[in-house]
DNA sequence: ATATGTTTTAAACTATCGTATGAAACAACT
DNA sequence: AGTTGTTTCATACGATAGTTTAAAACATAT
């Protein structure tokens, strides 16, 4: 058997083991938190042997960041796959409000579906008071493709663009989108219903609108 | 000795072994949250022996209770004194904004205090994820003193309110109120520094004045 | 000083935690 | 069949969790 082949008849479901326990992981550690939840609590959800943790991803802690890794990634594709969609629909020239527009609803992305964007709310919320992901994992797997691949499109979007300063005004864009998603986390866990359903359309086009302006007041600034 | 008695010579601090458990409790209880936090951990924080948190409060979790009921009096305490004293100063008929202003400001005072808000956000976000204070008391030690308190100050200011859906105002009143403690809880976490400070003063003054006159509107609608 | 009630202490208790182990079960190939 | 490499399993390990216990230390009153 090859060294990364998957076993086909497995007991507790049509999955392969190790995506189960992320699955029972994720909800769990979502639910109850890191210390409150228990490997044999995971296994037993996952339908699968109490050493299954340590065979696959080598302790508790290492499935916990994979958990996250597989937020991780998935947030670093949609968001390159946005980039490099707008590249190609515009023929590698892309309209400034196209391109923030593009990438800000990817930022959003996992917000949007409310099925399943509870649970990642809390497992957000968790980690943004408890950090137990590693963060060079953070930066490399999200931060940095994102960014470079942001860098590319803007400069194609706005050529008189400083580079120099391009980083700070794609932090500053990051930042506005992660106040957006504290925003929405604030209002997903209150249970006040008088708060209508925060409207993420609402606040994209905000920043689409005032990012846009900003980045070109900056280019205008530059070149003259 | 009596029942209530208090040692004297005390071996880590001058205060007594109670206060000293409880402040401990609340300091690693806000940076590990409950099930990061050991008795051994308080115990030794407090500078004293692990039996004494049993013996004392009768186990951990009526600990963290314990520490949560010392805020939630104060709360109540300082609702319940701001509006004797707009009462009083104003000889048992009070502006509607006054009244509205001098209870905003008690509500939100423990989050004024820059340096001890810290803490007590932590402990908030983590109560709001992980709900281990029992709901009756929150209930019975602010929300019900609470809410009786400003409806009779409600009733003095406002003669021509419907009794029978004023306690529906209140309600909407906290929420406001409620939704400032947790935009500006979020402000707290977010580690990005562009935000500027959240202010307040500002949500106060808007609050004052958008719940004066919906609450002006309702009493008239129902007089009239 | 003796007696009484309270507080503090060190130690032990049971339960559960995350992890490690070695044998059994299994699948794929010679 | 027999061999090989992978996966599953029951079980055990050491560490630590919250809690309990009983004796020692202490303060106060008779």
């Amino acid at each position: 058997m090859s060294i990364s082949g998957q076993k086909q008849g497995n007991s507790g479901s049509d999955k392969p083991v190790q995506d189960r326990l992320l699955d029972a992981a994720e909800q769990l550690f979502s639910d109850h938190g890191f210390e409150g939840t228990s490997v044999r609590d995971i296994a037993s959800a996952a339908g699968c042997n109490i050493a299954a943790v340590n065979y696959y991803f080598g302790g508790k802690d290492k499935l916990y960041t994979e958990v996250w890794r597989r937020h991780l990634v998935q947030m670093r594709d949609a968001r390159l796959h946005a980039i490099e969609q707008v590249m190609s629909e515009s023929g590698g020239k892309p309209a400034l409000e196209d391109l923030l527009r593009s990438f800000a609803n990817a930022f959003l992305g996992p917000f949007r579906d409310e099925s399943r964007s509870r649970r990642f709310m809390n497992l957000m919320a968790r980690e943004m008071i408890d950090q137990r992901v590693p963060v060079n994992m953070f930066i490399d797997e999200v931060v940095k493709p994102t960014m470079s691949a942001v860098r590319g499109a803007l400069l194609r979007a706005c050529p008189g663009l400083d580079e120099s300063k391009i980083w700070l005004l794609i932090v500053f864009l990051a930042g506005q989108l992660m106040h957006v998603v504290h925003v929405k986390t604030m209002f997903e866990q209150s249970e006040i219903a008088e708060i209508p359903a925060f409207d993420l359309n609402e606040a994209v086009d905000h920043i689409v609108k005032f990012s846009a302006a900003g980045i070109r007041a900056y280019a205008n600034g530059e070149t003259k």
